[in-house]
DNA sequence: TTACAATTGATAATTATTATTAGAAGGGGT
DNA sequence: ACCCCTTCTAATAATAATTATCAATTGTAA
């Protein structure tokens, strides 16, 4: 795999942004300082670093795909309401995947906790539109 | 909500095939009873009847979403090579959302922990091809 | 019955992503 | 520096899953 500009720009804006950014935000930051890449050329190399295990792949349920620039093993919430994603602190000991191997004869190869909620910038909103019908 | 012929149907048949279905695998068992009925009609009453608690909708993280006769909370396993879903038996008493609430101001409504593996059936076409390789 | 809201089938539109392809660039070996 | 080969890119088309639109139909209740 070569480290061409486009590929090390793109990584860069992930890792600074320390975010769990989809590949169309990251297009727009990406573009900010590269007008002329393609959209495509963000989704392809977002896949070939995440293959090369340099960044990793979000696939929360039923929505957009998100990258993430910490590659540890950890779990994640998303907001029900603005769909943003942060990493929740879950003591992954907790799930022993052999106890459940058996289970229907799967051989298990991993795991994902996914919280959901509202994030605290929506409760505030919500909270301000409510005192606000009050009036 | 009409409990509308339509929609009996396809709860009928979810309910009866005992396994997660995505919305066109119901469209083509449901067109074998009723001919005419648009895919556009499967989907909106999937969503219609998750909505009312009436059947799950399963999200699983970047794939087709899936639906569930079964209601009571639970978790899921699927397969990373035929894409099947199964139940599992996992102990939701192990993990507490309210331990891990203040972690981001979040106010959590749920979690879901979703396993990955390889389902037998795909094991055994495995070992079944590197049998055939040796020869 | 009429009147109205809920629902349907057909189809268009949208969203996210992947595939295709012709051309450009990188980097040895000479 | 030049050639060759591979990798990569930009632009665009194509695909997959889902949702939106809308005219026509149906169910229900006054
Ligand atoms: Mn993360
Ligand atoms: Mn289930
Ligand atoms: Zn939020
Ligand atoms: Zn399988």
């Amino acid at each position: 795999m070569r480290m061409t500009s486009q590929r090390e720009i793109i990584l860069k804006e992930l890792q600074d942004s320390h975010q769990h950014l989809s590949a169309d935000e990251l297009y727009e930051r990406v573009k900010k300082i590269m007008p002329r890449i393609s959209l495509a050329t963000v989704y392809r190399n977002l896949e070939t670093l995440s293959e090369a295990g340099i960044i990793g792949k979000l696939e929360i349920s039923g929505r957009q795909k998100r990258f993430d620039f910490d590659i540890h093993p950890h779990d994640h919430i998303y907001c029900l309401q603005c769909h943003r994603v942060d990493n929740i602190d879950f003591d992954r000991n907790l799930v022993n995947p052999a106890e459940v191997a058996s289970d229907k004869g799967y051989q298990i190869t991993g795991y994902r906790v996914e919280f959901k909620g509202i994030c605290s910038a929506c409760r505030r909103n919500q909270k301000k539109r409510e005192d606000g019908d009050k009036k």
